[in-house]
DNA sequence: ATGATTTCCTGTAGGC
DNA sequence: TGCCTACAGGAAATCA
């Protein structure tokens, strides 16, 4: 499932492979995945790829013309950059065919991403936008103490809520505490300060770790050409339930916490150290 | 206000 | 082998 570091590879390869692009013709596919009205579809001919944005799990492609394209991946979401004259994936919600004879798609089987068309100037007050939290690969120490400070529920379940914290996903999460030995169900309010350091650098540095692997391709993540991501394979507890903990050596277990499957390795994330 | 639960959707894994 | 059911999960909505 695309999260932060699969988001950003998809940005980063966009940067290098379509920046400039001149939008021949745009087409959804099915209206009821863009958000917030399509009534900006139809005034994106010409318009050219000027930059591209990430903030928490959202992509924003900025057009010569003042209109954002937003983009949320959901879980079975992909972008791919295509040939105009390859088949047509199944699941293809949006079309953006370039003069190149390039075309981009966004394709999404379970169909919880999205697109939305928002003027630049409207972006600020773009729902997603507006309400998610810092992104996690800029949040600090003090950041993240204040909010986890006061409130008893689960760190698990607290890392995935955007509104607090924006980019973590059920991968990312798991292998953060995983590496800061936290264990997930621990009560936020009883997480000590010193342990709050440690997680936010264990946070850092598995998301810079995945970006540099080409993100997580665990189910339907594909690169921007196709290709998986690498970063599966160096995982230390997600989806691992049943197998050998890479550092102790114990069973990694898998429970249900805050409604998600939820991995960790019982010896190594024991308490909060 | 906070937190827990339900809902959307389809491909896949597991059971028989 | 093939059918059927349960489950996966991000985020918004709904409920307590």
């Amino acid at each position: 499932m695309p999260e932060l570091p699969e988001v950003e590879t998809i940005r980063l390869a966009l940067n290098t492979l379509v920046l400039g692009e001149e939008i021949l013709s745009y087409r959804l596919l099915r209206d009821d995945f863009v958000r917030g009205g399509h009534e900006h579809a139809s005034e994106l001919a010409h318009a050219r790829i000027i930059g591209t944005q990430r903030k928490g799990k959202l992509l924003a492609i900025h057009l010569s013309n003042q209109i954002v394209l937003l983009h949320h991946f959901g879980m079975s979401g992909r972008m791919l950059l295509s040939r105009a004259s390859d088949p047509i994936p199944l699941h293809t919600h949006v079309q953006m065919i370039f003069d190149s004879g390039l075309e981009l798609r966004h394709t999404d089987p379970r169909r919880f991403g999205y697109a939305a068309l928002v003027p630049q100037t409207e972006l600020p007050t773009f729902p997603a936008w507006k309400n998610m939290g810092p992104d996690a690969l800029y949040i600090t120490p003090a950041q993240i103490r204040n909010i986890l400070a006061g409130r008893t529920r689960p760190v698990k379940a607290l890392l995935l809520d955007q509104y607090l914290i924006a980019g973590l996903g059920n991968i990312y999460v798991d292998e953060a505490l995983y590496r800061a030995r936290i264990h997930p169900a621990t009560p936020c309010n009883q997480i000590p300060t010193q342990a709050t350091k440690k997680l936010v650098r264990a946070i850092h540095a598995v998301l810079l770790e995945s970006i540099a692997a080409g993100g997580s391709s665990t189910n339907d993540y594909q690169r921007l050409d196709g290709t998986l991501g690498e970063f599966q394979n160096k995982h230390g507890v997600y989806r691992r339930h049943g197998t050998p903990c890479r550092r102790c050596g114990h069973k990694i277990e898998r429970w249900v916490i805050g409604g998600r499957g939820t991995h960790f390795c019982p010896l190594c994330q024991k308490g909060v150290n």
